[in-house]
DNA sequence: CCAAACTAATTAACATGTTTGCTAAATCAT
DNA sequence: ATGATTTAGCAAACATGTTAATTAGTTTGG
């Protein structure tokens, strides 16, 4: 397809913009986890819980961008996978304390390399300035006060 | 654990500051569609039948960026609603003809212009010429090949 | 012509997104 | 202290995301 003088009105609707480029970016790396049999979200949460160590829900929530009711049933599914234990916070008994297990922590040694290698595609097919330009607009457009 | 691998963090993470971007211009925009009692999706579907007039619901999907089998469903809600309407396809049976009805274009009448407001107060927050360069950026990542 | 392959749309089943409300526990204010 | 507020987490209800299977209609190849 040759290109077009008019980019088509979505291409530039910011919100379809983003909705469609992360559908590219996530299409690999979902597949690559529905091999191992998780989703895309308890990937997310086995990543943050491998990384930052034991730690409550509310943490966990706010590190893999979701929300709390999502979670606890992720936590659940999880937990009857073996990935992840729960223990009470005995300081504060409202609190739990979450922690991955060893084979929680295999699944992510096992699938890390390739996950790397899918980002590595992405960054290497749009250019490494480029891609670390969009890294940086994006936490831009994060950090922008949108609120009245 | 290997420290030879090591993930980027959550903000030079793509996918995860592509989900954050995208939550900080949803917000607003959910809830002006809240008052009005639709949904991110079903206001998606609503202004592709109301800039590009009639058409089948492989198409909708296309430019709404929704699957087919999400799309089913939210057609049955907005008809329900009384925003669209369905017809058969004359050459083609296995086909439809969605169309907007007049409480549709309403609806999109008197929220099209707050719906503008939201993103320009996003565009002037980060700069046109930002805001121009991650739309151009974003649509780089949606046109790269990331499959072998 | 006709069986095979394909296409459009739907349905089903499971997981998550999102809002709301609830319970229990901790903190605050007077 | 103690009533009001806040916080942590869970559950329910509804909508969408995602994959697989299904139905009905159309096209293709021999």
């Amino acid at each position: 397809m040759s290109d077009t003088l008019q980019l088509p009105t979505t291409s530039r609707s910011l919100p379809i913009a983003l909705l469609r480029a992360r559908e590219r970016v996530m299409g690999p790396i979902r597949s690559m986890l529905s091999d191992v049999g998780i989703t895309e979200q308890q990937w997310r949460v086995l990543r943050v819980l491998d990384e930052g160590g034991a730690q409550e829900p509310t943490r966990i929530a706010d590190r893999a961008c979701l929300l709390l009711p999502s979670l606890t049933r992720i936590l659940q599914k999880l937990s009857e996978k073996g990935l992840i234990e729960r223990a009470p916070d005995r300081l504060d008994r409202r609190k739990q304390v979450i922690s991955i297990t060893p084979e929680g922590a295999a699944l992510i040694e096992e699938n890390l390399a390739t996950s790397i290698e899918i980002m590595d595609r992405i960054k290497q097919e749009m250019g490494a300035d480029r891609y670390e330009a969009l890294l940086d607009l994006l936490n831009d457009l994060d950090n922008a006060k949108v609120d009245m």
